[in-house]
DNA sequence: CGGTAAGCGGAGGGGGCCATCCGTTTGCCG
DNA sequence: CGGCAAACGGATGGCCCCCTCCGCTTACCG
């Protein structure tokens, strides 16, 4: 955990300190940006919001995969010490269970980070690895909960991702009402898969239809050219 | 159920014959394209494989949303009608957990069918009666359900909706594996919301993590120039 | 069979996005 | 305080998408 994590070989070190203050600027707006309105943000407006040109941004992030790893590092980390923190629980059905919660919530709080958990692109090979031991983690916690029992025998490690992919569908389609729609399918969900039956169930979250079933994205105001009438006239 | 529905009042009803061979064409091809590969395929590609061109394709359907729309519709009436025979069923429980599990299994049948539900459009005001009437139904099998005491009593309508955000989730991360994946999820969530406990599952489906996170959608080959290097040469 | 309008196809306008080039400004070191 | 390289920023190119314009072809009707 050094202050900073080492540069390309072939870069400088030394930044210059506007230049640094810049860089810093950009990851700044970039998570916050990233996290709010997910990978589709323009890098234009990142830039503007920064208050620094475009050449800036991609001068110190050569290009949109770049900058998205970056933003997306430290999430990466939580995701793989919320793992660690779960197999050290001797609970194994606790363990696993708050493993699952907090996975998703990090997915609820992020609308970037599911696209990015993997970066969609090549990812340093560091960070695949990271990756990779995550994965092994909560296959490990799934074998331990149902060795001990409370973890449905028909459990498949394969079911984690079906839970992710739905957990995103959900923040995909409640916006603001995210996390709390998140955490109630993550209720329901863990009911489902425990062996001994349901418990309680976090509230129920305004979710709207449309949403749920694929409301575009963000139709803000589309104040094309009228039609209908043909261009006669 | 005639022939034809009817046509815009100020348009000619008769088509000529070439007219309306290619316009169904169009519609037939327009319907594989958006069901395999979702609402972002391109006009271009639809009008090539029907063998048309562009121009031919926005003199029948003025707009792209006007084509979603026209090749959904018959989605939507099977949506209802799944809605309607649920309704007539005795058996309260069963009733609602087969329309879940066909409107799910519609769902992942066409890829385009979720964005297109509520078309993300306007959606003509007799499309929008017809999903009103389909949502008030569902919410019809949830009291039914809940009466005869097999819905959990803390079931909200608008869990149908987070169930369907869930599906699309999966369905959009599981790519082939779709309707496997979709059976297996709805499975759980019936499972959940059952007062009386699981019943027997879906077999799992392949479905990846990276997937369940967020592959981008397709990224096919990206043949781009080289970087890295830095310019510098 | 011939005239006419309905229908056709492709080029291109307009917009958005990622990424780059180049003239200008500015921090840094002596 | 002066000079230089490092850093800046806006204009620009390339790509893809939706949609429109316009000259040519062809089905239909008398």
């Amino acid at each position: 955990m050094s202050a900073e994590s080492s540069r390309l070989p072939t870069a400088p070190a030394r930044l210059r300190a506007d230049a640094r203050h810049n860089r810093d600027r950009i990851a700044e707006v970039a998570r916050d940006l990233l996290a709010t309105r997910g990978l589709d943000v323009p890098m234009a407006a990142i830039a503007r919001r920064a208050g620094v040109g475009i050449a800036t941004l991609y001068r110190h992030f050569p290009t949109k995969e770049a900058l998205v790893e970056v933003v997306f590092a430290e999430k990466f980390a939580a995701c793989a010490s919320v793992v660690d923190d779960a197999l050290a629980d001797p609970d194994a059905w606790r363990g696993f269970r708050t493993a699952v919660e907090r996975v998703c919530a990090l997915q609820a709080d992020d609308h970037g980070f599911s696209a990015a958990f993997v970066a969609a692109f090549p990812a340093p090979d560091a960070r695949e690895r990271e990756r990779a031991r995550a994965v092994e983690g909560m296959a490990e916690l799934t074998r331990r909960a149902q060795a001990a029992g409370r973890l449905r025998a028909d459990f498949v490690p394969a079911d984690l991702a079906l839970l992710m992919a739905a957990n995103r569908g959900v923040i995909a389609a409640a916006g603001r009402a995210g996390p709390a729609a998140s955490k109630r399918l993550v209720g329901y969900l863990l009911g489902a898969f425990d062996a001994e039956g349901a418990g309680p169930l976090p509230p129920p979250a305004p979710i709207d239809l449309l949403d749920a079933v694929g409301r575009p994205p963000a139709p803000p105001v589309r104040p094309r050219a009228e039609r209908g009438g043909r261009p006669g006239a």
